[in-house]
DNA sequence: CGCAAGGTTGACGGTGTTCAATGTTCGTGG
DNA sequence: CCACGAACATTGAACACCGTCAACCTTGCG
């Protein structure tokens, strides 16, 4: 098991959860909420630390509650991509499978809400609410997966960053309520290098086209992370998807 | 509806169908299996016929009998990328979704085994035997759909064709139960544009790329599609993936 | 202050795309 | 039986995009 640094908080209380009615557990009873607040333990990870490498042994699976993490993968010489990114209220961890696939990183500060293998899986077998919400998230997830493989196929490098900043900010913005129509701002959630990793590209090309964009007056910028987005429509433009499918549903 | 041609074809037995053990009826007892049995449809395609347009309704699900399907995208200006490739026992259709979301094509002629949706969906509610199959090969989609997004973020053109050379000589093996040593010989079920569209290339670079593994002697051709593969372990080599994992597994 | 981590920018070259011509295979009809 | 055309595939030449290598900048922290 590899060193990290894990807190034990205060048990919260699930009812004020903020992931509440999107994760795993959005469709459980009062009841098994109940079972399921006396299994749960919540851990903590800093940004940039790994959670579990490909191949170690993961011994519980997870709620995402706070933070963002990743998924990736390593070639022999290095190569790096990205082929996952879990924000809240995403699920960490395959049911049936005690080995990790993938590196999970944490991207910013993370909060995970752990339950030990054995007791979740045998609560999936006994109540199917479990899952059935883990079966559309998955669905989902695999949706996600197969837009990214469109992007990293058939993208050029411009349109693979707008896209990024654009599915960020369309969160962003899901998140904040905020007006559709106004120019609106947030912070990149990452580095260079893991916007690189994610997007297969290199670091330097994802620096040169983040500044061709602003050269452009397609994003504004505060420093390296903070980004305004003047124009939505413009910025969606730039990502080569159908202009339909509405900014920031 | 799409003008396709379709056979309803003599209903065959469930217990002697060749992907009884793997299809999304997997788990099903007897009778579940009777049930299913009665609502069962086939359906054929010709290799080349679209199944479903994306943005189509889709109001039935199907497992692939037998053949092989696409899923693909396109973009505005027709830029296209495959997203899945169906094999049979391979499940098409999201439950609870109506709109196709990606175009459906007859890579080679295909046999789909076809549920109505409404039917379909309701018994996934009742028997929990098919939502956890359909759970245990959604997670194997997206396994699948992972590794897919490190060969086109990472790999390549040369590492990109040699996985994919890789991959259907590993299922044609395991199909055929090969002796792992000895060389063996296959015949391609795609085009060189259909393998340009998995991999996120242009079928000149397909045909390059091609001529250069045969030129090497990694592999052999016979035609445009038979292919020969004279050492397992020299065409790893080629894809960039670990060399453990074992070839033909 | 000085260092380390993260980021930007420039010059150059290679991989893969684009455009175009040619080759191969196979089914159809004269 | 062979000519013809369509679909699929190969090959070549020129070029563009992005990667590589390297220098330098910015920010924050000990």
């Amino acid at each position: 098991m590899p060193a990290t640094s894990q807190a034990i908080q205060i048990s919260k209380d699930c009812s004020d959860c903020p992931i509440r009615y999107r994760a795993v557990c959005a469709r459980c009873e009062t009841d098994e909420m109940e079972l399921l607040e006396s299994m749960k333990y919540y851990r903590d990870f800093e940004a940039g630390q790994t959670i579990v490498w490909a191949g170690d042994e993961l011994n519980f699976v997870a709620s995402v509650v706070d933070g963002i993490a990743s998924l990736s993968q390593t070639m022999e010489d290095g190569r790096r991509q990205m082929v996952g990114l879990l924000l809240p209220s995403d699920f960490l961890g395959r049911p049936g499978r005690t080995i990790a696939s993938y590196d999970v990183t944490a991207s910013t500060a993370v909060t995970l809400c752990c339950f030990r293998r054995g007791p979740f899986e045998q609560m999936m077998n006994t109540t199917p609410h479990i899952a059935q919400r883990l079966l559309e998230m998955t669905l989902d997830e695999l949706d996600a997966a197969r837009e990214w493989m469109l992007l990293l196929g058939r993208k050029t490098a411009r349109e693979k960053i707008a896209s990024l900043i654009a599915i960020i900010a369309r969160r962003n913005a899901a998140i904040a309520q905020h007006d559709h129509r106004s120019a609106f701002t947030f912070e990149l959630p990452m580095t260079r290098e893991a916007m690189a990793d994610y997007l297969g590209l290199t670091l330097e090309t994802v620096s040169r086209q983040v500044s061709a964009l602003k050269r452009d007056g397609v994003i504004e910028l505060r420093g390296k992370r903070e980004v305004t987005i003047p124009d939505f429509f413009r910025l969606m433009d730039e990502t080569g998807d159908d202009a339909d499918g509405g900014p920031l549903v």
